[in-house]
DNA sequence: TAAATAAAAGTGCGCGCACACATTTATTGT
DNA sequence: ACAATAAATGTGTGCGCGCACTTTTATTTA
């Protein structure tokens, strides 16, 4: 069935089909109503394939998002999804163009997001950050009527498409059940954040969803909270941890709402601590050694592989077909534990696109 | 950069370099280096959309798969699972057929399997039953050169090109690891066997991998066994765990080492128990109830969706473009909550096909 | 009623490739 | 040396669609 039979059945030309199947006018409702039906009945749907190739129009999608280094390799995972996702979009018709921005530095993030605009992308996905900067150039955005998604981290109060990322409380909220399941009744946990963690949305969002769990839950718990300024001293942190330790014996978990579970996993086997349970995010080389040597329990993956694949992939089908994503796209809470990491990693890789070989 | 633009740089004809891609033989040693050259220089890629639309080739692929019923749905979702890849592929030239069988009937497992073959298939997935009976098909597979793999159940001592599913041992691991974390140290533990169980090679490895786990533990541990010969009496097997497990006071976790977990955790709650730590296989709906209502501790989820879906993808790249899949695939070991359910779950939906609305 | 205009419908090319077929060039045998 | 054959290379068509352009038909205006 191609648009040729339809037009034959409707004894019309190709093109009326064409306009019926595009919207683009300029049909009588007569031929069209009975161009709909045909179609309709016969369970019609576009060769996807034929009409990548004869489209000769090109989308630009541009992305920002956070620059890695060997010291903080998180972003380079989402980074790797848009990368695999492009490659497989490009022979629709897409070039994505990837800008960064260091993620402290305001001003490496305003001049990243002017050389994006200069591209003039006809969709845009990102990492948001500094939200008041943010908001006066996504003002700016949403007047141009240029779509776009957040990545990862979800401000409120714009107008983004879609959000692509983890439900945060709910990830909190689920450390905290499996910390509970594994330390028993009446439980006493450690909450440990660091400076950073105070101005995150999305974890201070975990810690809520923690404390909410063992709000919900009927027993007694305790839950105390340990706050470091900084995490440029390992030498502090290393102390008040191990004192705190030391002066609450009934402590058997340790929640880290961050990818920092393995720095202070790393400490705790300095100083040779008890089989404490140990439960962070992110599956960075560097937590994963933690998770192997035991003493990280379990990691909460963001599969931030899979957001940044989704991202472009969502993004692409909303510029082509006009599929409107979802407002919220949650991705998988995963629980990775040593057992399973061979299983759970950089699972969409497998799939190769079309190559010379 | 196009196959003419390369024929052009070469000093030949479109159809030369054409020669020289697909390997057709017919071109001189000289001018084949010169082509190959050129194409590895500008790391040239043919283009799938355009290449999937002149080919006029049809490949047809069947699955042979148990059936399902409300009784046990399992096979549904990596039923859903090929369907979905089946109306991915279909602009490809993919003709999908789906046979299946009644797992206990050998009869409608040979009837099917000779319908499927006389579709003459240019591939096959199959979940295999009955040894025997299956070597000798196979055989005649392996004369006339058809491709097949494996879901989920892999037989051992065929020539099986690949194997979609999970590492049964490395599951039972993890089981026993989670398990063991929940209920401390010097667990105690009780294993519940189902006749159909000792002769399911699957479920068999998650048995040896879980108690492999605590082969490898330093310490003591206590695991009891307890087989029934039928799934048919609830009664019988109702009265039985409960008597096993007044017995054994010290007993806190439960492995269901397949999907009949949700019959145990019903048992358990009629009987009013204590919190046991239950840990079982796949989220079917039935399973999910229990898990929901707290009965059940952890899943593990097969992903069997994606399981039909990758070995269709996977062959249908073995055809296309003779990308040879690994031995033995293995699907995620995904740890399943009542917290993170709504996250895991068939997420790989989400993206539809284009379609004409 | 005819010309002017708008609305509706038709036509044809090209996207990049696969593949059958035609043509040229090289090699062999006599 | 020349035909017969084999090897190497060239050519042309169509896959199904998108889109610009052309043509036909209907409607309006003077």
């Amino acid at each position: 069935m191609t648009i040729k039979d339809i037009a034959k059945k409707a004894n019309v030309s190709a093109g009326t089909v064409d306009r019926v199947i595009h919207k683009r006018g300029g049909v009588s409702e007569k031929t069209k109503k009975i161009i709909s039906e045909i179609i309709r009945r016969n369970n019609f749907k576009i060769n996807s394939v034929a009409s990548a190739l004869a489209k000769k129009k090109v989308y630009k999608i541009a992305t920002l998002m956070p620059s890695y280094d060997e010291d903080d390799m998180f972003w380079e995972s989402p980074f790797l999804g848009v990368e695999k996702a492009s490659s497989e979009i490009k022979v629709f018709g897409f070039n994505v163009n990837n800008y960064t921005y260091v993620q402290t530095d305001i001003k490496s993030y305003l001049d990243s997001f002017n050389k994006l605009l200069k591209d003039k992308p006809n969709g845009i996905i990102l990492v948001p950050a500094f939200n008041n900067k943010t908001k006066v150039i996504l003002k700016k955005l949403e007047k141009s009527k240029i779509p776009y998604f957040f990545l990862n981290i979800n401000l409120k109060g714009f107008k983004n498409l879609s959000f692509i990322g983890q439900d945060s409380y709910k990830s909190g909220y689920l450390a905290a059940k499996l910390l509970h399941t594994c330390v028993g009744n009446n439980p006493q946990i450690l909450t440990i954040r660091i400076a950073s963690h105070l101005k995150n949305d999305a974890i201070l969002e975990r810690i809520k969803g923690f404390d909410g769990y063992f709000l919900n839950s009927q027993e007694e718990s305790l839950s105390l909270n340990v706050i470091f300024k900084s995490v440029k001293s390992k030498k502090i942190i290393s102390d008040k941890l191990n004192s705190t330790l030391s002066s609450n014996p009934k402590i058997k978990g340790i929640f880290v709402p961050s990818g920092r579970v393995g720095l202070i996993a790393s400490l705790l086997n300095k100083e040779n601590h008890k089989n404490y349970k140990v439960i962070g995010y992110d599956t960075t080389s560097y937590n994963l050694k933690f998770l192997k040597k035991n003493k990280i329990t379990f990691l909460i993956s963001q599969k931030s592989f899979n957001q940044g694949y989704d991202a472009i992939i969502h993004m692409s089908e909303f510029l082509l077909k006009k599929i409107v994503p979802k407002k919220k796209i949650f991705s998988p809470i995963e629980i990775v534990t040593k057992e399973n990491i061979e299983f759970v990693n950089l699972y969409k890789q497998e799939f190769e696109t079309f190559y010379y070989a």
